[in-house]
DNA sequence: CGTTGTCTACTACAACTGTAGTACGACACC
DNA sequence: GGTGTCGTACTACAGTTGTAGTAGACAACG
């Protein structure tokens, strides 16, 4: 069971991500167009990122004929699993329930959200969207 | 009200961090010393490290003689804060509940672990160590 | 004093990131 | 078929990080 191993990106680099994860394969030019809009990058530049990103294994390069697709290898779960766990590891000493106390303390949420969220996830255990 | 903007450090300089968290205002020389223990770094290094840390306004230098002293000018709260701050914006939407959620799913918090949590911070407020 | 050791200052260098320009090949349109 | 257009490939370059070597200043020892 080969896994994905460490998985933490940069905020540019999730942003091509999720564009990734929103329309599935694409290409260079579908997501330049979307981050030429959000965040006024060049085509070039946009394409410079996914040739690194396919280098780093986190997509997949599919080729036909001129134009480059790709395709994301991760999805958000993992990459939220291994950032979530380098934070835990480096600020919190690996410890989740800090983390949580840290959230409320710092007024992220209020503490009622918590018996919300756990009711939530109590219940309807997967998915609670 | 100049306040703390970004206090994003990586792994490593946390660590550098957490020494003078741990003993307050440190030489270069006390600071290597655990840090060539901990992680086998040479003194240059670490003295590289703090001076980087320096011109970047997050600890302070004072002179004495020949040595150096530095002094933390941010606080682990201040990091976690702007760290996490960080983290939520880019995979979470910004939303603490969803990150409670994804704790509470990977396993990282059981979600009794949360009603716990909630009573300890409810009750005692500030400081729940 | 001269030799040694200790610290700091400066320089180096590779990897990674953000950003993009240029060159080149294929296509489409007159 | 020539000419512009489009997309990719390659190169560039500055900033940050991890890591450390070297040189120079001063102190300490004998």
């Amino acid at each position: 069971m080969a896994k994905k191993p460490d998985v933490s990106l940069s905020e540019l680099q999730i942003e091509l991500m999720r564009v990734l994860w929103r329309r599935g394969e694409s290409s260079t030019t579908e997501v330049a167009q979307e981050l030429a809009d959000t965040r006024g990058l060049k085509h070039t530049t946009v394409a410079t990122l996914l040739t690194r990103l396919e280098k780093r294994g986190v997509v997949a390069l599919r080729r036909d004929g001129r134009q480059l697709w790709y395709r994301a290898l991760v999805d958000e779960a993992d990459v939220r699993r291994s950032m979530v766990a380098d934070l835990l590891g480096a600020l919190f000493a690996g410890d989740a329930q800090q983390l949580v106390a840290h959230l409320v303390q710092e007024s992220e949420i209020a503490p009622g959200d918590l018996a919300k969220a756990r009711r939530r996830l109590e219940k309807g255990g997967r998915d609670a969207k």
